[in-house]
DNA sequence: TGTACATCAGTGAACGCGCGTTCACTGATGTAC
DNA sequence: TGTACATCAGTGAACGCGCGTTCACTGATGTAC
C-alpha cells in the first residue's frame, strides 16, 4: 500500500531515530537492519526504499544523534549545567540518548571516511559549543579540546568498567569536579 | 598429529597474541575466530582445543593486551617519556599494538561482566602507574584519573576523525602539551 | 471535478554468505607396564 | 630401556543460524487528461 509523502517522511524519520538510539546502545555491527526497522514499527524489507545501504544509515543516524545532542546543549544552556548531566550516572546508563562520541568513537574509528567525516563535524560543533562556554583567554580553543577529550574519555571508560566497581563512579566524579573548575575560572 | 606440551603452549600463546592485535585493530565483533587462527598460522577447527568460546578468547586477549602495555610502560620509564609516545601519530595508526582502552573501551562497554572486569583491572594498573609518575600532592590519585581519561579520550577521538582533518592532530598535540604540564609540575 | 493509470512505501519470502561451533579423523606424544 | 596403547593438538568438512540485500507483490496515493 502506497503511503502519503508526508507519512513517508515521518516514517523515514522514525527509522532514523530508532537507528540513532540502537547504534549508540549496541554499536553499528551489533544492530541488524531488521532490528532498526522493527524498533520503528516496520518490517525489514522496506528499508531500502529509504536508504541505499546499512552504512548509509549509519552515517545519517550518527548525524541525527549529533543534532539531537546539539539541541540538548542549546536547551540546557550554560556549561556548568551541562557538565553534571554529561558526566552523570544517568548518562552512563543511557548511551542511546546521550553523546555519540562516548558511545561510538571506537566504532567510528573503523568505519569508512564518510562516517568519520560526519563524526568529525559533530565533534567540531561540540568543541565549539564547549569553547563558547569557557572563560576568555588566548588558549580557549585548546582548553575546549582538552575538556571534550576528558569528558568523552571519562564517560567511555566509566561504561567499560563494571557498575559495581568504585572506579566506575570515580571516573565520573573526579572528572566532573575538575571540569567544573575549568569551566568556572574567569 | 599430536604436538609436544611445550609446543602446544607456544601455539596457544601465538593465538592469544594474534587475537590481542586483531581485536584492537578491528574490534571484537569484526574479527572472526577463523581470522585469529589464520593469523596465528592454524586452521580454525583447533581453536576449541585451547579456548571454550570466542568470548573467553576476548577476555584473555584483552588481559594479554594490558600486560603487553604494562610491560611497555615499565620499559619506557618516566611519564614524560611515555606521554609523547601514547599521544603520537604512530600510536594513532597502530591500534593493534597500543593501549587497549583507546582501542576497545567502546566494545567492552557492551561485553559481559567478565570482560569488563578484565578491562577494569588493566585500567586500574594504568592509573596506578600514571599516578606513580605524577608530582606529589594530596589529590594525586584524582590527577591520575583525570590524566588517563584525557589520554584515552584524545587518542580515541583522534582515531575517529578522518586523518586529513587538522582536528585529528590537534587532539593529540593539545592534549599532549597539557598532559606534559600536568606530569611536570612539582 | 472526475476518471484511468502510473507510482512507490511497505510486506514477507527468498538469496547467498560468513559466522561460531561441532565432529570424525590423523598421527606424534605421553604413559603404563 | 623398550613396547603397546591412550591421549589430544591440529585438520578440514559440516552444522545451523542470522545477517544484508533482493524481489514479486499489494494497494493507496499522486498525476495526466
Amino acid at each position: 500500500m502506497r503511503i502519503s509523502k508526508a507519512q513517508a517522511k515521518e516514517n523515514r524519520d522514525r527509522v532514523l531515530a530508532a537507528a540513532a538510539k540502537l547504534f549508540r546502545e549496541r554499536g553499528f555491527e551489533e544492530v541488524a537492519v531488521g532490528d532498526v526497522m522493527k524498533a520503528a514499527g516496520f518490517t525489514h524489507g522496506g528499508f531500502y526504499n529509504h536508504f541505499p545501504s546499512k552504512q548509509a544509515l549509519a552515517a545519517e543516524a550518527l548525524d541525527s544523534a549529533w543534532t539531537q545532542m546539539a539541541d540538548e546543549r542549546a536547551r540546557v544552556g550554560p556549561l556548568a549545567d551541562l557538565l553534571p548531566r554529561y558526566l552523570s550516572k544517568a548518562a552512563r546508563n543511557a548511551p542511546g540518548q546521550t553523546c555519540p562520541a562516548a558511545a561510538l568513537a571506537g566504532d567510528v574509528a573503523r568505519q569508512p571516511p564518510e562516517v568519520k567525516a560526519v563524526f568529525a563535524d559533530g565533534l567540531e560543533a561540540m568543541i565549539a559549543s564547549v569553547q563558547a562556554g569557557l572563560p576568555d583567554g588566548a588558549d580557549r580553543r585548546a582548553r575546549a579540546v582538552e575538556l571534550v577529550a576528558r569528558m568523552v574519555g571519562a564517560l567511555m571508560l566509566s561504561r567499560a568498567v563494571p557498575d559495581d566497581r568504585p572506579l566506575a563512579n570515580e571516573l565520573l566524579e573526579v572528572n566532573l569536579r575538575s571540569a567544573l573548575k575549568a569551566a568556572g575560572e574567569s
